[in-house]
RNA sequence: GGCGCGGUACCCAAGUGGCUAAGGGAAGGGUCUGCAAAACCCUCAUUCAUCGGUUCGAAUCCGAUCCGCGCCUCCA
């Protein structure tokens, strides 16, 4: 089946078809480095990571993620905080590197950096001023939009209309007042590169349309990024690509929704702002990325304590059951697996999901039942046919795992993690639960069943939820 | 003002013309357990914001209304 993917520009749903047979070009917008990354950056980046690793299955996929690391948030941040900009924006990318990695975001295949491309940047502009499609004014390069026509295609936007809107500190150097810049003229004190008009540096769209060109060519497949960039800028990045090379730009659009905090928009002003670095303090990176992906990406998903906690629990069964599986079939067996059509429904449904716009929630959705069946023999006395019908879900769900970058880890590290954050957060004695624990075995070995439950009556106020089983008692924090 | 998205059970959330409206959480009942916990089983929307319309047939298409949100300005 062919994989449909919904198109921004179109406005439906349709059947990708490689430029290039058997090859895929994506390029995602990265981030623009001048502070942590938010959970905003985590849904965006987690989604593409999704769609790439999915694609990788059927494709040869080049995916081109870019840094912004040139811009006036950076400069004025870098200003505020007396650092270069240049080193701020590599602190940033570190820091950004360490949460994608968290996240299992895998690096896409090329990064680039836009101070490393001014040399692609500048003749771009140039190209873009030889025919005619911007000008120059006093060291500023602008495109000129009313010389393009299909300007607001993308953003469903007409040229007319937002003449008409009434705009705040419109330049009157500029011809149009919706004319962008491609290249802006140094301040003293800020960064710049030279120029064929004088020492400056890129505008704030012009970057993406020189390093796709330079990594995918001048039409690729597909281009993807936030909501929120729509317009103006992959707009503008169409009017800059086109006009620059008569030829057509991205052929499909992928935009992602946003995280709402409270049912709004997560935003600084707000003062309802998450850094990924401040989900992570409280709950497990995997839990942030099985919670991003339980809602479509095009959808708004709502961010809240209460809905990852819940998450949390769901993600920690399912890696409880992958650790029981592996107990059970990991080592010494050499059965091979045992199939049938029916097992074999669950990665051809899982196929079909993805293809359909990249379903994440319904896969998520559909894998219920599969964790529900392995438990479900695990505790039965198992046959020879149970024990390898087990060993080939264990094999499903990773297969299924790598490429919704779950269960990617051995998932007696996923749990010990949560349960060691789980202890630092709450400054529980391990040796004193240990000590109870121990205490109550001995009650419960003399048949005294009055103080075994007092025990743990007390471990229960201690927030230690405790597990009996023929292998020992074990404890976790609820 | 212009453009766009959405309103599905107590909560989250799939589903965009046709089998009984996925799945998860919560809740209630059960199996197991000394009792619990965990796991498993069962129950839990004749109904998809409202009102009209199209159709043999609509949560799904069309129109109107109400409500929520986003973009139009840097933003994933």
């Amino acid at each position: 089946m062919p994989l449909k993917i919904y198109d921004t520009l179109t406005g439906q749903k349709v059947a990708l078809e490689p430029i290039h047979a058997g090859e895929v070009r994506i390029y995602v917008c990265g981030p623009t480095v001048y502070d942590m990354a938010h959970i905003g950056h985590a849904r965006a980046y987690v989604a593409f990571d999704t769609a790439v690793r999915f694609l990788r299955r059927r494709y040869k996929v080049t995916y081109v993620r870019n840094y912004t690391d040139v811009d006036d948030k950076i400069i004025k941040r870098a200003a505020e905080v007396g650092e270069d900009p240049a080193a701020l924006a590599a602190r940033f990318i570190r820091e950004f590197e360490l949460d994608m990695q968290a996240l299992a975001v895998n690096n896409a295949d090329v990064q680039p950096k836009v101070t490393e491309h001014m040399a692609e940047i500048i003749d771009l502009v140039a190209t873009l001023v030889a025919k005619g499609a911007a000008y120059v004014v006093d060291g500023d390069v602008y495109f000129a939009v009313d010389k393009f026509e299909g300007y607001g295609a993308l953003g469903r936007r007409d040229l007319t209309d937002m003449e008409a809107g009434a705009r705040v500190e419109v330049d009157l150097r500029k011809r149009h007042p919706m004319d962008f810049a491609l290249w802006k003229a140094a301040k003293p004190g800020e960064p710049f590169w030279e120029s064929p008009w004088g020492q400056g540096r890129p505008g704030w769209h012009i970057e993406c349309s020189a390093m796709s060109s330079k990594y995918l060519g001048e039409t690729f497949d597909i281009h993807g990024g936030g909501k929120d960039l729509i317009f103006p800028h992959h707009e503008n990045e169409i009017a800059q690509s086109r006009a620059a090379s008569g030829k057509p730009f991205a052929k499909v659009w992928m935009h992602n929704g946003f995280v709402n905090v409270d049912n709004q928009k997560m935003s600084k002003s707000l003062g309802n702002f998450f850094t990924v670095r401040d989900v992570l303090q409280k709950f497990d990176p995997q839990t942030l990325r099985y919670f991003l992906l339980t809602t479509h990406y095009r959808s708004p998903i709502s961010f809240s304590d209460q809905t990852l906690k819940e998450t949390e629990a769901r993600v920690k069964y399912l890696y409880e059951t992958l650790a029981r599986l592996e107990a059970k079939v990991g080592e010494g067996s050499s059965a091979p697996p045992y199939t049938n059509d029916e097992l074999q429904q669950v990665v051809a449904r899982f196929e079909a999901t993805m293809e359909d716009d990249f379903n994440t929630a319904k896969a998520l959705g559909d894998l219920s039942e599969v964790f529900t069946l392995v438990n479900d023999l695990l505790q039965r006395d198992l046959g020879d046919t149970e024990l390898r019908t087990l060993r080939f879900l264990k094999a499903t769900l990773t297969e299924v795992g790598a490429v919704l970058g779950l269960f990617v880890e051995p998932p007696k590290v996923v749990l010990e993690r949560m349960a060691a954050r789980k202890q630092a957060d709450r400054g529980v004695d391990q040796k004193a639960v240990e000590a109870l624990i121990a205490l109550r075995a001995e009650a419960r070995k003399a048949k005294d069943f009055a103080r075994a439950d007092a025990i743990r009556k007390e471990l229960l106020a201690m927030g230690v939820n405790i597990k009996d089983s023929a292998a020992g008692t074990t404890w976790e924090l609820a």
